[in-house]
DNA sequence: AGCCTTGTTAACTATTCAGTTAACTGTCAT
DNA sequence: ATGACAGTTAACTGAATAGTTAACAAGGCT
């Protein structure tokens, strides 16, 4: 017994990727410790080797998912097209990067519930800038520029705009389906609500530069496809 | 020992009440059935007598917040006055009662978190409506009438919108001022986003009726005091 | 060759937790 | 009065859980 594996940072890799899976599934206070040794088939005390303890390895999972998630938005790069096109796409973004990634949105919840008393011990997470917020900054400058978008807008109001507009969706399926009674999940919901959010966003961005109205006229042009809405 | 209290119901009522809390701040995974007992002053015995299980207790706890978030709400009545500031009032209600009730908001990220399987068990809670919809198809249809929002609005979207709104940001508070580096607790900031949030919800509402401009003009005037924007 | 360091296992421990049991106590209908 | 029933308690049980220990195995350094 006690057999080397040829590679430890891989077995840490595993011990980590198994625990985002279970701390997302059943949040810190569900999930079990040897339930994740189990999965990674590895002998439990490699955990607390590697992470010292649950919560060192809570911390570890949110550290790591929190990496994830900005590098997804990296990767993002509407930057090139017209602002009202580019505000669009970066909402269909979004939309679909939070619903590609469930374990994001449970362990951002998870973080929440326990009142950020996690992030407030990761000096890497809180140091982790979120390049979405830059890119939205850069996307409204290009649009003040062209006369699309009313000047003095503010980046952070519109990124959790529309942030809160898709997590939501997303985040509390279950009680918004009791309270509307409709479904969310089907595909052709979820489209019809990106589009919504990216419609009330764009009204927001154009809306009340008072000497044109070209913008405002241009959004709408795109909206008429969409507004049946959900 | 054994004594008999005086009044069972009133048992049973401290027991539930104490039990939401401690699902509340806790979450159904992290709470302490010895924890509620404790709290109640009663033997534990009683909460197994009363409600049967640990989950039994959450049910009716889910039951009791849901009913007290309807009441809450039937008590809303703004329908008396001109559409753009009865939904203005809406939004603030909505923003209000959340901030006020956080016990509210945590039992329902819990159940979402459990995918909604105890609303599953709980015909009472699915049957519950939600007054706040209706409240809104009224707005809506006064202010179609009267001219000021465009027709076809679906209560149901603009209930989402601003529910998101105003939801997310409470319940998120801690990963958004992490993303944002930005103090969203003051009184201050949840003022300026109110206020966003009512300019949104309006922008929506009274967008393109193509032939009047004067709704517009109407919200805003309003805008304009609040628009320096979180 | 020998030994220190890093990685690894299996078994153990102490505690905590949901749920159970058995006994007891007032109250009310007969 | 009496006995069934609703309400209540304290003590118990068995399983699950986070964390620990001791022993050991393979490389690399001297």
């Amino acid at each position: 017994m006690a057999r080397r594996s040829s590679d430890p940072a891989r077995v840490r890799e595993k011990i980590l990727k198994l625990a985002m899976e279970e701390f997302a599934r059943t949040g810190f206070d569900g999930a079990r410790v040897d339930r994740i040794a189990e999965r990674s088939k590895v002998s439990k005390n490699m955990l607390y080797y590697y992470f010292k303890s649950k919560e060192g390895l809570f911390v570890a999972a949110l550290e790591r998912m929190y990496e994830e998630v900005r590098d997804q938005q990296r990767e993002l790069s509407v930057r090139a097209h017209d602002p009202i096109l580019a505000m669009r796409q970066l909402v269909e973004h979004t939309f679909q990067a939070l619903e590609s990634n469930p374990n994001a949105i449970r362990l951002m919840n998870e973080e929440n519930k326990q009142r950020g008393r996690f992030l407030r011990k990761s000096k890497r997470i809180r140091d982790l800038y979120n390049p979405l917020v830059e890119t939205i900054s850069f996307i409204l400058e290009r649009g003040r520029v062209e006369g699309v978008f009313r000047p003095a807008l503010d980046s952070a109001v519109v990124y959790m705009t529309l942030s809160s507009l898709c997590y939501h969706y997303l985040s509390n399926r279950y009680t918004l389906e009791i309270a509307l009674g409709k479904d969310l999940a089907s595909a052709a919901s979820r489209k019809t609500w990106v589009e919504h959010v990216g419609n009330i966003v764009l009204l927001y961005c154009t809306a009340e530069v008072p000497s044109t109205t070209a913008p405002k006229t241009a959004v709408m042009r795109q909206r008429a496809t969409s507004d049946a809405d959900a």
